[in-house]
DNA sequence: CTAATTCCTCAAGCTAACTTTAGGTCAAGG
DNA sequence: CCTTGACCTAAAGTTAGCTTGAGGAATTAG
């Protein structure tokens, strides 16, 4: 089997061609190269890719999902096993997620009406576990300032 | 009374001084300047940060805590009432969020095992409404071309 | 009154996840 | 054989949400 080029790939998966270059900088995936140097996928990587899909659509970074994927067995192409695998982990960091984003909510509907906002005693400046869905708030004043 | 400085602003709110100066150029304080050019914030700015900073944390944009500050009265300082009603419509984006990641976990459970990942048939890739927490997948591809 | 803070305005830098551009190479069809 | 289309690399651009740095002015403490 010759493997499949990169067009091929970005059609087959939706993805860019940019964006398949990109992921291959981040170690997501591993084409090799043919005579002319130019990029070939093995058939397995149309599933890999469509992996990093989902899990960015669960709000994983690329490392994260790196790291996902870097489980997978090294010299066969994975089963249907392996990836269940993984979709077992994504569970536990959805419920997580979920349960966090409850939690928020609950805090708020005790504070409607109250419209307090006092930093020191609103429990909404204070949940259990911090949310920050994504790290860009206001980054070095709310718990992780870098090392200083 | 003199109003607050954007240092003793900082201090009682947590933030970075660059951070209201940046905040004020997304239009989200509207402090005045003294005899000498320096910002003077009043005090019920230091409520309206609050509520940035939470809006964060809920997972909202700059743009789109703008969107809700600017229903805040004009002429007055806001009120508790004033501040109830923009909890209320958190709420609901809240609860959208939530049941979002919930269809998607639910999906994710009927996927497990199966392994697919198919780009036609596996629902993950097809959820009836898609989360796209934070707009960074794969951008161009997935549903939301700029406007081609 | 003077020195030490604090504040000011740009402008540039940072991270993530890509895209776009420039300049050139490889491969497939006629 | 030649042209067209797919591919290559490297570098720079994009968005959000800030921070950092440079160079200078205003405020405050003693």
């Amino acid at each position: 089997m010759a493997g499949i080029s990169i067009g091929a790939l970005a059609e087959r998966t939706g993805l860019a061609v940019s964006a398949i270059r990109y992921y291959e900088d981040q170690g997501l995936v591993h084409p090799w190269r043919n005579a002319g140097g130019q990029r070939r996928f093995h058939r397995a990587d149309i599933r890999r890719l469509s992996f990093v899909m989902i899990a960015q659509q669960f709000g994983f970074t690329l490392p994260q999902i790196r790291a996902q994927l870097d489980q997978l067995p090294g010299g066969r192409a994975p089963t249907a096993a392996d990836w269940a695998k993984i979709s077992i982990t994504f569970r536990g960091h959805l419920d997580q997620r979920i349960a966090t984003l409850t939690k928020l909510r609950d805090n708020l509907d005790g504070c409607i009406g109250c419209g307090c906002l006092s930093l020191e005693k609103c429990r909404l400046y204070n949940p259990d576990d911090v949310a920050r869905e994504k790290g860009t708030g206001p980054r070095y004043l709310m718990g992780d300032r870098p090392q200083t």
